[in-house]
DNA sequence: GCTCGTTTTTGAGCTATCGCAAACACCCTG
DNA sequence: CAGGGTGTTTGCGATAGCTCAAAAACGAGC
């Protein structure tokens, strides 16, 4: 097993409250693992059997309809935890985990979590702060799908996307892992269809540039206008 | 400050592993107030100077966008907390919650929290749990906004409203609260007007028994069945 | 450099649902 | 028990976005 640099972790707000000569404690426990692009890390409906860091690359976590469609949970970033089932009491993953870029976790199997929190109580403090930011972004989600058009929810999505993991270009914006028409539509409660014509339209204004799975915002703060623009306030 | 009865409580998931004697020394940190029907707890964008408990009666949670329309996050029932923006770490309340019927709540200055998790670990592990919950719950909601029908969502919403909180009559389930249309439909994502063409319809077949803030599930299986049917296999 | 599979684009019609408007029913109050 | 306010029903037209369909662009591998 690979031994972990506690000084690249050490920040994360996992670890905050926990003193460094015991950070490495807590990484003892844990392994590696690297996960090739497109390649699955666990399974909706499987077994908890482990909970997971992001050190590099990004993963997709999505839910899965009886009838086969899917929604986009979200894009995890390097630093984030994903596959938390076993701190909510969940037994099963409620999401698969779908690595978008060749990316490298850590993995602490979900038996060592209870040891970990009565040890280290911050964890939980810590995971609890973060789920909690998830559930209010779980439901400001909401609120944007019951009250906005597509267009401003594609807007929303992608100005969060480059929030999160966003690349400076000197040209603008770009969304640093290869991100499909599809998949924002997943995110945002559409089909590719609409997000492509989206798309095409915004790349007419100059407000993005995209292609196969990539996309630039060349005018962030034009999309931010979009994004709050109230529904009737027509374009010429 | 009224005493409360520590057996009324002491079986609540937020108190699991807490030790009995250990419990009093929780609630002697809590008043408890009583709130009339329709009045406000607490606004959306207020301090968030404490965490609630619900003993008695029902609370609708409430997200407003700047723009005035509304979503209900959800619906309290006794036993449950709400307004927990402490424990993720918010200065203030993201939504508003109001009683919807007249009702009883137990209330911590959000200050005595890092004290009491301090103390009680337990708490931080239980309200983590609880809040994952809600997360997942949240995540359903978006997988169904985003690929069902309104009135499949409006089942699922009226059946999850039975579990919570229905009562059973021999004519059926009733929802134990007031709650009108353009409740639901804020529940669903949809307009009042369009719940109530579906409630009538539901009426017609008999499924449904309603009336003034008023709602009867009378063939809980039948509504089940509507819910789980493909967007297209259509009715006669 | 060509081939194959995937992703994207674009067209054209269709429809579930919205938005508006008006009438109606119910409940509480005085 | 009449009045006023809130919640509900229903009709009708408008439309955003979906569905189906097909072509085009792109990238990876041979």
């Amino acid at each position: 097993m690979a031994k972990v640099d506690t000084s690249l972790v050490a920040h994360l707000p996992l670890f905050g409250g926990v003193k460094p000569e015991d950070l490495d404690e807590i990484l003892r426990e844990a392994r590696s693992a690297r996960y090739p692009k497109n390649s699955a890390i666990f399974e909706q409906g499987a077994d908890a059997q482990s909970f997971f860091l992001l050190l590099h690359g990004h993963v997709r976590a999505a839910k899965t309809t009886p009838t086969g469609e899917q929604i986009v949970v979200r894009y995890v970033a390097p630093g984030e935890t994903f596959g938390l089932a076993m701190a909510i009491g969940a037994a099963r993953y409620p999401a698969t985990a779908i690595a978008v870029d060749d990316s490298v976790a850590l993995i602490w199997p979900t038996s060592a979590w209870p040891r970990l929190v009565e040890r280290f109580p911050s964890l939980a403090a810590n995971t609890l702060q973060t789920v909690g930011t998830r559930l209010q972004e779980s439901h400001t989600r909401i609120l944007e799908m019951s009250t906005q058009q597509v267009e401003q929810r594609v807007a929303h999505a992608l100005l969060r996307l480059a929030k999160q993991s966003g690349k400076k270009l000197d040209r603008g914006i770009e969304i640093d892992f290869p991100i499909s028409r599809q998949d924002i539509a997943q995110m945002t409660g559409t089909t590719l269809h609409t997000v492509s014509r989206i798309l095409s339209g915004w790349e007419q204004q100059g407000l993005v540039e995209s292609g196969r799975q990539r996309i630039i915002l060349r005018d962030p703060h034009g999309i931010v206008v979009l994004a709050e623009r109230s529904p009737d306030s027509g374009a010429a």
